[in-house]
DNA sequence: ATGACTAAACCTTTTAGA
């Protein structure tokens, strides 16, 4: 089993490059940010034409996030129950898989951006990265069987910084933010890649700006967490920089995750 | 250089992303 995600900075202007990329990477599950549709513009014909079930929650301009599955989802869930919110960021869902104790919640977030550190959106982000955590730490009693993907915007560490000294404690690297990523972790949950050796300066997004994608000036911010249970499973976490070479690519590459099962 | 690109919307200028 097979499980993306990919920030495609509007589906409207990506859709046929997600089309491209699942065609050539057939995943079980891929969840999509940023949308940038309401639902009613969301393309349900041509990804089923493609072979995928769509679950979506769409906004206007900014945010939306999407899960895409080879078989039906259950129990979908939007944002962070009891946290109100008005930006669509989070949709989850159960991958019904063998018996009922073997089924599968997947969710997908966009991460709060944060701007700047001091800033009102670091205040929010802070805030929704507190009421993620609780809200985690009960799902995971409810779905031992976990995977929280997306875009974090956050990286772990300075291995996932291009330039950690001029972005020492900068948006994405901040100690705050850095504490909130590792108490997530800390509730029983891995970081998919890094259970594997991985190529040196190996990140998810680059700036579309002064050729960074060319001279390798990128951060890891994507990323795909599982549960205790689903580490044993684990058989191989990359990114994949092929569509970041794309014409009018997205800023983000996609992660893949395989999990032995079938 | 609170810059550089890209996308969307209140669209020739602003907001936001990261």
């Amino acid at each position: 089993m097979k499980l993306a995600t990919w920030n495609v900075n509007s589906l409207s202007v990506r859709l046929p490059q997600v089309l491209d990329w699942l065609q050539a990477n057939p995943v079980d599950v891929i969840a999509l940010q940023e949308l940038k549709m309401t639902d009613d513009k969301f393309p349900f014909a041509a990804l089923q034409a493609a072979g995928y079930h769509s679950q979506c929650f769409g906004q206007k301009t900014y945010n939306g996030v999407a899960l895409l599955t080879r078989t039906p989802a259950t129990d979908t869930v939007k944002n962070i129950p009891g946290f109100s919110d008005d930006m669509a960021r989070v949709i989850s869902a159960t991958l019904p898989f063998g018996d009922a104790k073997s089924a599968i919640r997947v969710i997908g977030a966009y991460f709060p951006n944060g701007q700047a550190p001091g800033s009102d959106k670091f205040d929010y982000k802070m805030h929704w990265l507190g009421a993620l955590r609780q809200w985690i730490k009960t799902e995971l009693q409810t779905y031992p069987n976990l995977v929280l993907m997306g875009d974090f915007n956050i990286t772990f560490d300075d291995l996932d910084v291009w330039d950690p000294v001029g972005m020492h404690e900068q948006i994405h690297c901040t100690e705050d933010e850095r504490f909130h990523l590792r108490s997530l972790i800390a509730l029983g949950l891995h970081d998919s890649i890094r259970l594997f050796e991985q190529p040196a300066k190996n990140y998810s997004w680059w700036d579309y700006r002064d050729m960074a994608f060319r001279r390798n000036r990128g951060l890891r911010i994507d990323h795909i967490l599982v549960s205790d249970a689903l580490k044993p499973l684990v058989k191989a976490c990359s990114i994949d920089k092929t569509p970041r070479k794309n014409e009018r690519p997205s800023d983000h590459a996609p992660v893949v995750l395989e999990l032995a099962l079938s």
